[in-house]
Order: C-alpha cells, then structure tokens, then sequence
DNA sequence: CAATCGTGGTA
DNA sequence: TTACCAAGATT
C-alpha cells in the first residue's frame, strides 16, 4: 500500500534536473519558426503573440508579420489599420498596440544613445537599430512584464533570467509537488525563485550552446508535449525518476489552481444593411472592448433563455440554426422590441447566420440579419463600405465570421 | 490584489 | 457539448 522506501525518489534540485532537460529538448524540440533566428525582435514579436495564445494558432500570424513587417522600424511606422488587420483574429489588441509603442520607444532610446556618443566622441555615423540587452530595458518597454522580459534576454540574450508561464508553473508544482495555490504570492515568489535556480544552474554548461535558452524552453516544451494539463504522459517524462507528483500520484490535482466562475450568456442581434453595393459598418470606439476593430452595427438584447425543445417542437427540427431561425427571434425577442430599440428594421425573412462564440467571461450568441435602415442618415458611427473594402478592415472573431456567410457562396 | 482582456484547441 | 486553459500584462 505505502510507497516501497527502495523507490523513494531523490529530492528534485536544479542538479538533478537541468542536464535531463537539456538532453530531452535536444532531442524533442519542435521545429518552431522563431526556433530558426536568434534576432531580438523576432523573438518579442513571437512571444508578445504567444501571450495566452496557442503555438498552433500564432504560427502563421508569426509568418505573415515578418513577412510584412520585417524590422522594428516597419512597426513603428506602420498604420495602426495595418497592425489591426495583421493581429486580426488574435485577440487581446491591446498587444499590438502596445508592440508598436514598444517598437517607437526603441528607436528614440537608440537615437538618444547616438547624439550622446556623437556629443562626447564627435562620432555622428548612424549605428544600426539595437533591442536592448538589458533586462530593466526590456522590461520597462509596453507590454513586456516579467515573463516576457525573461523569455526575450534568456532566448535571445542567452541570460541567465527566469521564466514562469502556465507551462512552467504546472512542471515545477508537479516536479516540486507543491500543493498550495500557485497564484498566491507566497507560492509565486516560491516558483520563480525555483526557475530562478534553474536557469543559472544552466547558464554553467558552458560547453552548451544556449543553456539559458533551452532550459527556459524545455520547461515550456516539457509542459506542452508531456506534463500537460490532462493526462500527462509521465512514462516518457526525462524527469519522472525525480517527480513528486508521480511518486505520490498527484499528477491530477496539481497545479492547485482555483476553479474559474462559470460563463455568463449573452445575446447581441447584428444587422446587415446593404445598399447600393455598400455595407454600414463601424469601428468600436477606443476604452471598450475590442476597441478600434470594425463590426456590423449591433446591440445586446436580453439574454433570455429560451427553451431549445419548445423551439425543437415548432420547427420540427433540430439543426444547428444557421438558416430559419425566424423562429428564435420571435420567441426570445419581441420583433417590436429589437424595432423599437434600434434604428434597424430586422428583415424576417432573412436571416443570415447565428454565431457562438466566447470572450473571456462571457458565452455569446450572436444572430446576425439582413435588416433595412429606418432612419437612414447615417450615424456618428456608420460608415458604407463595399465588399472589397469590407475585407481591408480588421474585424472582431465573431463579425468577420459573419462577413464569410455574406461572401458569394455556391447558389443554393 | 483582483478584474479584465479574445480567441481557438482539446478532451 | 461544455469546460478548461494556453509562451500574461495592465490597471
């Protein structure tokens, strides 16, 4: 029943763990884009898109900005249309904005630097454009917190700084068997002290290339390929000789994280108004939510909970209500109700599509209509664009979703 | 310190 | 299908 004391393990320490994980990410790493260059701001921009993002998804972000964008100067000039539309689906947009503050800080810290040595050596030769080595530096820029500022000086720079992200918390608990919450301070501080040790174990295999770097990514690969949240596949782990959680079989309760409150529904009614081969459209304004992305004019109604098997019964069917879903807004939805609240006239018999969809809290439903303007001057924040123009514009998830049903498809 | 920000992958 | 969570930062 107890565990056999001949099979205890060895206590985890940076000595016993550092050169497995250097060995298995020698072996296992995959081949990532940002894994081929070693230049500073290909390796923000990944890390800045890989903020709460799966690697999956920036992959072809990644590529297609450095395609577009290819220097820190392309950034800093570039039209914030342009961002938008390249960070476009990605979410959180407040990243790039921030990397294009980032990327015009940079370049006034550079030129401050230049008439400064130009002032003491009478050297006025324009040097290339730098990122800073210094973690402070990185630090202090936009958008760059402590993960990020650790991720870029250790993979970049090769220093010896830590990183902690959700991979590495789950790996270090797990290896550590640390039960208390990790988001508690006492245990947070605890975490990176133990990358901490980590990374500087590493940056004394100096017969390795970028010890630094590939400890700090092996924690995160180990995290993404094997201690994964569910499920992790310890007979393959390079440290499963030295784990406590496998020792105590503890895998599934850590990391001690608190359960997340439950999602609460909304509904918002969109209207597709055409005219004259032109759409109205707006942009969101700056302070909310997906601020300055474009969308089909819409407004939130109650999010009544309507009775799926009720709507089942009328229909007599249970498709998933892309089209003919008159119904819905009838029974959730007065048609008077959307009318008099709106200067819109929902067509009734067109709908065009229903969209779900979550941002952080929040579970959406979002029906989407052709609709007649009743009043119609445009507003402070209707704009009529055409089709084409329509797919210059950075728009959130859940519109440009809309804006592929309303694309010519094959005639029914 | 806790709430907030967006979206897609995955089991 | 729902629920969890992912290379976190900011206020």
């Amino acid at each position: 029943m107890r565990g056999n004391p001949k099979s205890k393990i060895q206590n985890p320490k940076p000595a016993r763990l550092v050169q497995p994980l250097l060995a298995w990410f020698a072996r296992n790493a995959r081949d990532l884009p940002w894994r081929r260059t070693r230049d500073p701001y290909a390796i923000w921009v990944s890390e800045i898109m890989l903020q709460q993002t799966q690697v999956k998804t920036v992959i072809r972000y990644w590529e297609r900005w450095m395609r577009e964008l290819p220097m820190i100067q392309s950034v800093a000039k570039a039209s914030p249309a342009k961002l938008h539309k390249l960070w476009e689906g990605l979410g959180y947009y407040t990243r790039v904005r921030n990397l294009q503050r980032a990327a015009q800080q940079i370049i006034a810290n550079n030129r401050r630097a230049e008439l400064r040595d130009a002032q003491n050596n009478g050297d006025s030769r324009s040097s290339s454009l730098r990122f800073p080595e210094n973690f402070d530096a990185i630090l202090a820029l936009p958008g760059i917190g402590r993960y990020t500022a650790g991720a870029i000086a250790s993979i970049a720079f090769n220093q010896p700084y830590p990183i902690l992200d959700g991979n590495v918390i789950r790996v270090l608990t797990r290896v550590f068997g640390i039960r208390t919450n990790p988001r508690d301070r006492k245990t947070n501080t605890q975490l990176w002290q133990l990358a901490g040790e980590l990374v500087l174990h590493a940056s004394r295999f100096t017969h390795h290339l970028s010890p630094c770097s590939h400890l700090n990514q092996s924690l995160m690969e180990l995290g993404a390929l094997i201690c994964t949240p569910r499920s992790p596949r310890c007979g393959v782990c390079p440290v499963k000789t030295t784990c406590v959680a496998r020792e105590k079989n503890l895998q599934d309760q850590l990391p001690n994280l608190t359960k997340r409150e439950a999602a609460t529904a909304r509904r918002f009614i969109a209207f597709i108004v055409e005219h004259d081969g032109k759409f109205l459209v707006r942009q969101r304004p700056a302070g909310t939510v997906n601020a300055h992305l474009w969308e089909f004019p819409n407004f939130e109604v109650g999010a009544r909970v309507y009775d799926p098997q009720q709507l089942r019964q009328r229909k007599g069917r249970t498709n998933s209500g892309i089209h003919g879903d008159t119904e819905v807004l009838r029974l959730t939805e007065p048609r008077s109700e959307i009318i008099r609240k709106s200067r819109f006239q929902p067509n009734a018999a067109k709908p065009l599509c229903t969209i779900k969809h979550s941002i952080t809290r929040y579970r959406i439903t979002l029906e989407a209509w052709r609709a007649e303007l009743r009043q119609p001057r445009t507003g402070t924040d209707g704009q009529w664009r055409t089709r084409e123009q329509l797919h210059q514009l950075a728009f959130t998830s859940a519109h440009k979703n809309i804006l592929s049903h309303l694309d010519p498809k094959s005639p029914a």
